[in-house]
DNA sequence: GACTGTGAAGCCATTCACAGCT
DNA sequence: AGCTGTGAATGGCTTCACAGTC
């Protein structure tokens, strides 16, 4: 298949996701064929941008007809790279890390939890969405073993830089990081940053600004 | 003060709370002045970026010198609306919810969290965080006893869009929304999605991007 | 000399509008 | 007639480069 090669948007390749997301449901509703401005309503876009989407990987559709729903959504999860599965290891087992080692979200996408850390004596051994918790000391050697290439950080600001610090020996791939705090990795590591209370303050910024412009 | 008024970026607002998190860290370690490229040093981004998003709201610096880190973050604050309380509701005491209820990091910035709802009769009335667990039916009640003006709902994808309907109808301000599915609300309702497999795909593609590019 | 503040330039992403196909 | 695919136009964000200030 055709692989274009300019740069793409990340926001395009996050709205690839939502895409792909909304189609397995329309998929498991039975529906065959689906048209670019059917896909903007359900994900909350505009046609043009989904036709354009997809314009950067290659043409999907049929001119005058649409896009049939399981070829389109298989292409995206290919461009995705979901067509194998990914292990994952979350570090941190306090509420954060367990919600997200319990997260069934994950198993249905293409996301195998593999491992879990925490440094408190107290959860070491116990069990957590049927992973045994493990000290760090153990980190480096489970994601060689399992060959898990994507780390979840979720574990205090403070400690953040040193988890990514064994993560960066251990040779993962990439990262995704809750903790509220900047962490510096070499350039071939992925990093993602979710951060919870910049999302918060964002709306509160947009609060304040629409009530002081009526 | 002066405000002036030409459309901030998001990204801006999203960077201004980042800032704001690395000033009242070295405020806290005694710092007193800094300048724009150690702020970029500290938040990963460039001294240039820095001053253009101050220089949307005002000046906050001396030229030769750079900036207090006191003032400088109490106006990030201000801008933020960071300057009050907000009072937060949260639905859905499920693995994810409980976390939210039980971070900290929110109460560190301007959050407190006054109501958490369920509608899983097993969890009514348990304490999550000092807080009952409350059915949904007194949603509407709590938000505007409470006043509460910002809703986190972290319920399943099929139960989201009936929970945004009631926080519509209680004249919530904004929403955060964890479920992963979008969300439909009126134009004067602030929204921002957190969405956990979306990113997790950004990184696996980014992955296989980089892998093939060598 | 050091650092801020900012217009201008450059770059990137989205939207438009229409040719091309069924 | 209906819908995709795409070059061109638009709009928005970031970077540059330097004038202004201490």
């Amino acid at each position: 298949m055709i692989m274009k090669n300019p740069k793409i948007p990340e926001a395009t390749i996050m709205r690839l996701s939502v895409y792909s997301r909304f189609l397995t449901k329309q998929d498991k509703k039975g529906v065959i064929s689906i048209s670019s401005g059917q896909i903007a309503e359900g994900t909350g876009g505009s046609s043009a941008q989904v036709r354009k989407d997809f314009a950067y990987f290659g043409e999907f559709g049929t001119r005058g007809v649409g896009y049939n729903v399981k070829d389109l959504n298989h292409n995206i999860m290919r461009i995705l790279g979901l067509n194998k599965r990914w292990k994952v290891v979350i570090i941190g087992a306090g509420n954060l890390g367990s919600a997200l080692v319990q997260y069934k979200g994950f198993r249905n996408r293409a996301f195998d939890v593999v491992g879990v850390f925490d440094n408190d004596p107290l959860k070491l051994g116990l069990y957590l969405g049927g992973l045994r918790i493990l000290a760090p000391d153990m980190l480096e050697q489970t994601i060689k073993e399992q060959e898990a290439e994507i780390a979840i950080i979720a574990v205090p600001a403070n400690h953040a830089q040193g988890v990514a610090d064994i993560l960066i020996q251990s040779k993962i791939k990439a990262i995704l990081n809750f903790a509220p705090t900047v962490i510096n990795v070499p350039f071939h590591i992925e990093l993602r940053n979710v951060d919870l209370t910049v999302n918060l303050e964002v709306l509160t910024y947009n609060i304040k600004t629409s009530e002081s412009n009526n």
